[in-house]
DNA sequence: CTGAAAGCGCTAACAG
DNA sequence: CTGTTAGCGCTTTCAG
């Protein structure tokens, strides 16, 4: 292995003064810059990871803590963990992938040992177990999520509230009067995951102020479980003529058994997604929604570590940052279909049991 | 930051003792042993990581290159990638997550400086550029996937080959003689990633044995590429009574498309995908499948990985690894339809809509 | 503008 | 079974 004092040897010059030339903290005359700079590529030299993290007690290694399970946006998941490292290395940072396993523990293990510098949460819960390793005193660290109380810490978010109020807003300016939500998996509300109830919040507080009916339904992945939770909503509200789903794999059996039961998006019922918009574009019916924006939580998340990194005393490097959520209209929303009157055709749409179900009166 | 000196003092033994109860590579007599425990849980001792890799030139960290772009099993790249992350913590490692985009160089960099000891590559094309980096005297290394030479390179996947294969038995069992494949991408072949051409070798030979005639078709993702694929596909083969989907972003808007045109699956088309167990199972059709064991990948890459790492002498820890495929039956495939004669009820389902385009005869 | 030298905290001979 | 000690390769004072 070529060390420093090699390349030092070989241009002629001290140790400290090719460290100098790569750290550029103090100024090196020219000719000798250049010297080193040819010794260090001819010999083909490589900084030691381990001796400067000892020499200087910085690793230039970022940790970044993803969710074990994989229950929902996992697309979101891997864009954000994709754009943290991308973002890392712009900034001259390395990203350790924890999993969220090891919880609280993983954060001490990495962090006491000097192996990472800082760390970055995702997935992050309403009263999550590993805050109060941040708090006291704890590492560097950023949140892409929003805790209960996230007072002195540092976190970046998408404002779901106002999420949930765009898509209400959305679908009460084009008329819709009766809204259903199909929201995530239980599971999901039940560890109490800020993005979800934030998202209801501003649903519900929407929906109140502009005098719309809201029906809110957790609702497991994959095309049964939507296909109850249908059922049970136009059973208690006949009068839906929208949905709201934050839930990707809730996304196509929704579409799905819409046209199954003969009802025609967005003719007979609009649909609004709050998910990645690689999905929303994709689905069976281009989706009007709420996008995740991945990259940019990701982007965002480390230039705030390494901008806390760079100046430790800047106050202006902490507190919550909410991303403003854009709304973009596709082919799932239009107006309310007119009030339906007994005899209707719609009114006489089959209860859908029928796989491929009798085809929709052509709206 | 508590050292290792401190812990020493503290139980009033040498450094080395300390260090030897914590490698426990030498025997230490039981009363010294707890002493130094004992200081160590009552000081919070953590060895510091740089100060480590230094000392004994092993950073005890892999290196991980997830690709860039997210253009295909993106679940599976998560389960991979979180799989990989476990396993190593497993076996005492960390994991540093590398993005495709650096390259070569990014191998390079952490692995001559001392920061990895070890890479697992993901998404690894035919001809990879990453390759001669490996080739060359590099670091101890592990492909999730098959170049086109394997030689001297030690790399685990799924038997790709041996899932096309099976999924035409599969269906040519059921008495299916035509068979659509709708694939990946263009661009994931146009790449030449492994695992789509070896999928397409042995669906290509096995159909070949069984005497089934076999059309294969890129496709980009998302309901209306499909929509034009598959037009092409009952145009150029109106005899095809069944599919293999190897490209998850296909599945639902095939299935919907399917039900559209008034094809019912299994009764009239059979379906078989290639594709995560999850994405199988939840389809608004349970897809009988051959699933990507993502779990099962990234953990046999780590387990090689460090046979290699502990005893690098041992010839059997490269090579390469394929895993066997299994194909689960679910509700999506069955035996062909009678031919359908002239008048029958299914060449009578309605055109609905230009979009999937007219309609072929059946048969 | 450059050099010399003292560590950073740990491992692993070497010595007993 | 345990202690002593010489580095590992780099950063960063302190001198000049």
């Amino acid at each position: 292995m070529v060390t420093l004092a090699e390349v030092a040897r070989h241009a002629g010059v001290s140790a400290s003064t090719v460290s100098y030339v790569l750290s550029g903290k103090r100024p090196i005359s020219d000719p000798t810059r250049r010297r080193v700079r040819a010794s260090i590529e001819r010999l083909g030299y490589q900084p030691h990871a381990g001796a400067r993290a000892l020499a200087s007690s910085r690793s230039r290694i970022i940790a970044l803590m993803v969710p074990l399970r994989t229950d929902m946006y996992v697309p979101v998941m891997l864009e954000i963990a994709v754009a943290v490292a991308t973002a890392a290395r712009a900034h001259g940072y390395d990203v350790l992938l924890l999993t969220g396993e090891e919880g609280p523990s993983a954060l001490r293990r990495v962090t006491g040992s000097g192996l990472a510098e800082a760390v970055i949460l995702m997935d992050v819960q309403l009263d999550d177990e590993r805050l109060p390793v941040l708090r006291a005193a704890g590492p560097p660290a950023v949140l892409v999520g929003l805790p209960a109380d996230p007072a002195g810490l540092n976190c970046v978010d998408l404002d779901f509230t106002a999420a949930g109020a765009l898509c209400v807003e959305h679908l009460a300016g084009l008329g819709h009067r009766e809204i259903a939500v199909i929201g995530e998996a239980p599971g999901v509300y039940a560890r109490h995951t800020g993005f979800a109830e934030r998202t209801l919040r501003g649903l519900r507080d929407r929906a109140a102020e502009s005098g719309v009916r809201l029906l809110h339904r957790p609702c497991e992945g994959g095309h049964d479980a939507v296909a109850g939770v249908l059922a049970r909503i136009f059973d208690e509200r006949p009068g839906v003529s929208a949905f709201v789903v934050q839930n990707e794999t809730a996304i196509e059996p929704l579409l799905s058994l819409l046209r199954r039961t003969g009802r025609a998006v967005p003719e007979d019922v609009s649909v609004v997604a709050v998910c990645a918009d690689q999905i929303a574009a994709q689905a069976s019916v281009p989706l009007t929604s709420v996008a995740i924006p991945a990259q940019e939580l990701g982007r965002r998340a480390v230039d705030r570590l390494v901008a806390g990194l760079t100046r430790p005393d800047a106050e202006d490097t902490a507190g919550v940052e909410l991303l403003t959520p854009a709304l973009t209209v596709r082919d799932s929303s239009g107006p309310p279909p007119p009030p339906a009157r007994p005899g209707s055709p719609r009114s006489a749409a089959p209860p859908h049991g029928a796989r491929a179900g009798s085809r929709p009166p052509g709206s």
